[in-house]
DNA sequence: ATAATAGATGTAATCGGTTACATATAGTGC
DNA sequence: GCACTATATGTAACCGATTACATCTATTAT
């Protein structure tokens, strides 16, 4: 049972070397400002020892963790993890690592890991937060890293926010759905207290409005297949029935339409559908889903680099970026009959 | 533009309290020890000044980073992110945070920031690897931390494991179909390199073995959902055509029957298909997909809990722990006709 | 020739905790 | 009352780097 070799130092290297150590870091970090000769010296030493730096020790001195912290409501939700993609490419390219943390599991049991305990200084040196739901005053503790807000924001927290254009999304959706004839529109929203959901209620809104119009149906859903599902229901119900429906992720889309089939209905033919997000299933989907296209992975990169950015120079003024979103049209959507 | 106060350190605290710093530390790590009236001196200074620990600060001296690495092929792929939950799951109950590394993007541009950076000591106390693609090599070092295969594995590295029985998954879905009288049966594979991939393989093999039987036709897939949409044409090339096709995955399975659907062939009537996983998505296809379920999250689970036994106490013998997987029988598999 | 300057390297303080060891006090047994 | 032990706390070494400052040498300008 031997011990294994413990890691050579930085004291090691200067040691074989015959430099001291303040040199072998300055090659390691600057080599520029050493002497060709030493530097040579210096490397050899490093190669022989196969020392690497001790990264603790580095960020204990730097005052930096090397790491930012993504708080995302559910890791296994593929919504998030795309972003997550996004986040740790761009993350990487600057030296940095990504740390994640499931906020929804997290804060259950706030003894002693709770989530605030995560929101130092001293583990992130920023934040980039997924969740809407959480409580900004979570991030007013003053240890409390830059932080940077994706895809949801929270309502009361300042400060840069990545965002689709959620309203314009939702715009394009239902105007395409008027453009086929559809007056009889409904709409199935994410949980009410999302802040996606009430940007894209917006957006319906400003379709419907000129017109004179709104939903004439509504069902808060999950942003899940099941919920979509059970929205099959709530549609059949409907006194008048709807002849299209604006979901507010391509999830509920997908479940939507599996449950009409299930009752016997056709999509285009009997309902038209639009979802929202363009994930890769809705091209496969029975019905090839009509959407609106979100680059997720590139929302993320932008949100790690507006944290970089952030970072290197505080600004005071907000800064709101939106991205722009698309229409895909596909086959689940087609003119309202006799139109 | 004022500076932010500066974090009160543990020697603010200790003056505030009149103790000593190890006092401090102390009171923090192991009240026990501590008498109950400067505990409680310290604890309201400890409230007072709003001191919280310095994490690196403590790792540093501990020998420990307070975190484990995964390494995960592709970030945005839901297969992975959903055992990559339960792996914060258990990580987090320790105290430990996740980081997260996307192999697939790291290896590019080998300068500095290359995955072996990464694999040592200083910057993880552990990792659990899913990528089964990686070079062994890697994990040579010796200054590489504990690690844990999960999901998939590396032929020529040792150590723990924790694995889903694929052979009895894929075996359970061939004699599934067998059982519905099927003879001609297809199999949508994996990358060939893919460890999944050939222990499925083996699977299919030990069902029709017996039999004097061998799949009808192989096409080697790439787990998306569009190299099934693909093997769709594959499928109506064969001169005898399948009647029932197990794919390695439940994308290929629901990419098929989307190619299947499109070219006219009907799912079970025509073609049974049996997937792998039982995605979320599988319960709510176009016909709902009968597969193999395997949790995912306990899987990630489980290697985040061994890789902490291991860590306490390193064994030599090799440890492989293989969970059970389950047939969900849904709609996409039928009887032959006429048998 | 001398002062000034630039360039290369070494010395030691520093980051902020933990913990081995030393010390002081109170309690126990004989 | 004395030696011994247990309990509580303080002192200072330590984790392994980075970097401000000091020092030394070589070059240039006057």
């Amino acid at each position: 049972m031997k011990d294994p070799e413990p890691a050579p130092r930085i004291h090691d290297v200067a040691k074989l070397a015959g430099v001291s150590v303040a040199t072998v870091s300055r090659v390691l970090s600057n080599p520029s400002i050493v002497a060709e000769r030493t530097r040579r010296a210096v490397e050899k030493a490093v190669a022989e020892t196969g020392y690497t730096v001790n990264v603790m020790a580095r960020n204990l001195r730097q005052q930096q963790v090397g790491g930012v912290l993504a708080l995302v409501p559910n890791l296994a939700n593929p919504f998030f993890s795309a972003i997550l993609a996004g986040i740790a490419d761009a993350l990487r390219e600057e030296g940095l690592s990504l740390l994640v943390l499931d906020t929804r599991r997290a804060d259950t049991g706030s003894a002693t890991g709770g989530i605030p305990s995560y929101l130092t200084r001293s583990r992130a040196d920023g934040l980039i937060v997924l969740d809407g739901s959480l409580d900004p005053a979570l991030f007013s503790q003053p240890s409390c890293p830059p932080v940077v807000q994706a895809c949801e924001w929270i309502d009361g927290l300042a400060g840069p926010r990545v965002l689709a254009d959620n309203a314009a999304g939702a715009r394009f959706a239902v105007e395409h759905l008027l453009g086929l004839g559809h007056r009889r529109i409904m709409h199935v929203t994410g949980p009410s207290g999302n802040t996606l959901s009430q940007s894209r209620a917006a957006g319906v809104a400003q379709a419907l409005g000129p017109l004179g119009l709104a939903p004439v149906a509504r069902m808060e859903g999950a942003f899940t297949l099941a919920s979509g599902h059970a929205a099959a229901a709530a549609l059949m119900a409907e006194p008048e029935r709807p002849t299209a429906v604006f979901c507010d992720n391509d999830e509920m889309a997908i479940g939507l339409m599996a449950g009409l089939q299930a009752r016997g209905l056709r999509v285009p033919e009997d309902v038209s559908i639009v979802g929202f997000d363009n994930i890769e299933m809705a091209a496969y989907a029975n019905v090839p889903l009509t959407t609106v296209r979100q680059r997720r992975a590139h929302l993320g990169r932008r949100a790690a680099e507006m944290l970089l950015e952030h970072r290197a120079a505080p600004k005071l003024e907000e800064e709101e970026l939106i991205l722009p979103v698309e229409l895909v049209i596909r086959r689940s959507t087609a003119p309202l009959p006799g139109a």
